[in-house]
DNA sequence: CCATACTTGATGTATATACACGTAACGTGA
DNA sequence: TCACGTTACGTGTATATACATCAAGTATGG
């Protein structure tokens, strides 16, 4: 395999996992920016969004949902839970089980979060327009649709 | 701001740094366990292949047009150094600065890894097709470009 | 030449991410 | 009922990521 310049340039410009990671990058300190006066984070945003979706459910099967190894989620609710944004409820029949609720600290929150979410894709989505983004994240969707 | 299934709904398919960190999760994966003969992960080939790109080039320009924090680039190319896949060497007229240059060794793991990487990239992108990818690639820039 | 502002990179701290492995609870067949 | 495999979640460890802050080198106006 070569290592020449040509070659090099062709793989920056084609390399789905560098691709993606560059403007999830970006994008994400836009979020971030925007929802500093939350404290939250747009990953912790997107958690609270998916426990509003899906109320009490399992953590194995919404990181399925999500993508996400197990082991992060986990983690990344931890954080959640210290700052009383949701709780863990054991479960009734099968005591393995963790049910993840948002509480009203949380709500209270994530209503706060929610315009300045908003305000932050208005900016990031408006380079391209609503159209071309709707696009776009179909075929992102159907990109790694076969993934895992 | 409502809190409703609905807008959560539409927040999950709409919402860009959720779209593009799922996406990002998800391929990462791909690109690192085709990768794993090489214990490299697809960030540490990325940067691999930047070095090879510009060598010798300052870490504040490299960390601009990799779209990457200062300090994260100066803590991935840490683990790179550890491994001897490549050198920093201080600057001559300004002391300041760390011009990264790939090693010998550094030249060997990545020419190991350029055919797993290809593997994968045609795993991936082969769930879409070469054309719609690249498209795919082009509006992705488009949608960053404003970005930092 | 020097005080000050600016540039370059490193550190402290916190979150995000995943793999390998561990532990407890459940289910099932003998 | 109990041994064993399966399932659900946690821990240890390592990397990825960024912000706030710090330290050192450089540039510049006086």
């Amino acid at each position: 395999m070569p290592m020449d310049r040509e070659h090099c340039i062709a793989m920056g410009r084609t390399c789905v996992a560098y691709n993606l990671r560059r403007a999830s990058r970006l994008v994400s300190q836009a979020y971030d920016q925007a929802l500093k006066p939350t404290g939250l984070k747009v990953t912790q945003f997107s958690l609270l969004v998916s426990f509003v979706l899906a109320p009490a459910s399992k953590m194995a099967q919404l990181a399925q949902w999500l993508g996400m190894d197990r082991t992060t989620l986990s983690r990344n609710l931890r954080v959640l839970e210290k700052r009383g944004l949701v709780e863990l409820e054991q479960g009734q029949q099968d005591r393995r089980e963790l049910k993840v609720r948002i509480t009203s600290d949380g709500k209270k929150v994530f209503e706060q979060a929610t315009p300045l979410w908003l305000k932050a894709q208005e900016e990031v989505v408006g380079g391209i327009g609503q159209e071309r983004w709707a696009e776009l994240a179909k075929e992102l969707r159907s990109l790694v649709s076969g993934l895992k």
